[in-house]
DNA sequence: TCTAAAGTATGATTTTTATCATATATTTCA
DNA sequence: TGAAATATATGATAAAAATCATACTTTAGA
């Protein structure tokens, strides 16, 4: 579905709304140990989400990236546009480029209406919102968390 | 989501599905044009799928790939399974290797039940049935058919 | 029995995605 | 003011997916 890109986008993003803030600044080296994902391809999707503003970042010592207030604005939906593209929830399930409700391609029934949810979930909830829901359920975003 | 083989593969069939019998084969080259799909790459993935007895085939003059009965009890999860494995469905949204019902990811409430559904409608349907079905809504497996 | 029309088998190439590496620019703090 | 810690920029490499190409095998039909 996603590329391995977005997931790590989405992953460090959640991970900076619980644990970093301006005060607190985290290191691509810290984000990717404990989010166990390659370092330098981290560090070059950061510097992505950073141009786009769905990440705030400082140079130099005690420097590092962040969630602005209004970086916890942003929703998953607007990281999966700056990595993957926006048409990625609009794609059809067997590739064709024009299904649609009116010509829809065999799988379009069961598929369509699922994207539609997902999309509408990902576009309306921010990432604090998910953040904040994150911790209320326990979800986890590394392997790390699940060691006892 | 799938990949281009498995769309490919399922577009095939479907399409053997309504247009071929056992006494009537299509050639990948008719398939290849009819679907607007690369030919050698069908090719490969009609052999593949005739391996594993989800297509019929014969060769020489007046032969091609076509649909036996049995062909027609399989699912689209079967195609799936053949060319993108069997843990396309299974899979965490955002990578994580253990995400589950127990210990989910911060998507997984939201995507997990679409999931569900789209792969049991997927396992429990079968090719025949879809074609049916298909036929009946009146819907496409190719650009071309959008022409008027 | 020869020829042409098919599928079958295999490997080469291209494209895309993912990853690695290295040099540069800033900034804090001693 | 200079050294170290950080992000930034850019390009190189590796791996995977998609595509292309070529030679071989089987079979119907003249």
């Amino acid at each position: 579905m996603l590329s391995n890109a977005s997931k790590y986008a989405i992953r460090s993003i959640l991970y900076l709304a619980t644990n970093s803030s301006e005060d607190h600044k985290i290191s691509v080296k810290v984000i990717a140990e404990d989010l166990e994902t390659p370092q330098s391809f981290l560090a070059k999707l950061l510097q992505q989400l950073t141009t786009n503003k769905l990440v705030s970042s400082a140079k130099g010592p005690h420097g590092g990236f962040y969630l602005s207030a209004k970086n916890r604005k942003k929703s998953l939906w607007d990281i999966i546009k700056c990595i993957d593209g926006g048409e990625k929830f609009n794609q059809c399930f067997l590739g064709l480029s024009e299904c649609n409700d009116v010509n829809p391609c065999p799988a379009h029934a069961i598929v369509s209406p699922f994207k539609k949810q997902i999309l509408e979930n990902f576009r309306d909830k921010t990432i604090g919102q998910y953040a904040d829901e994150s911790l209320e359920k326990g979800t986890y975003l590394t392997l790390k968390e699940l060691e006892i």
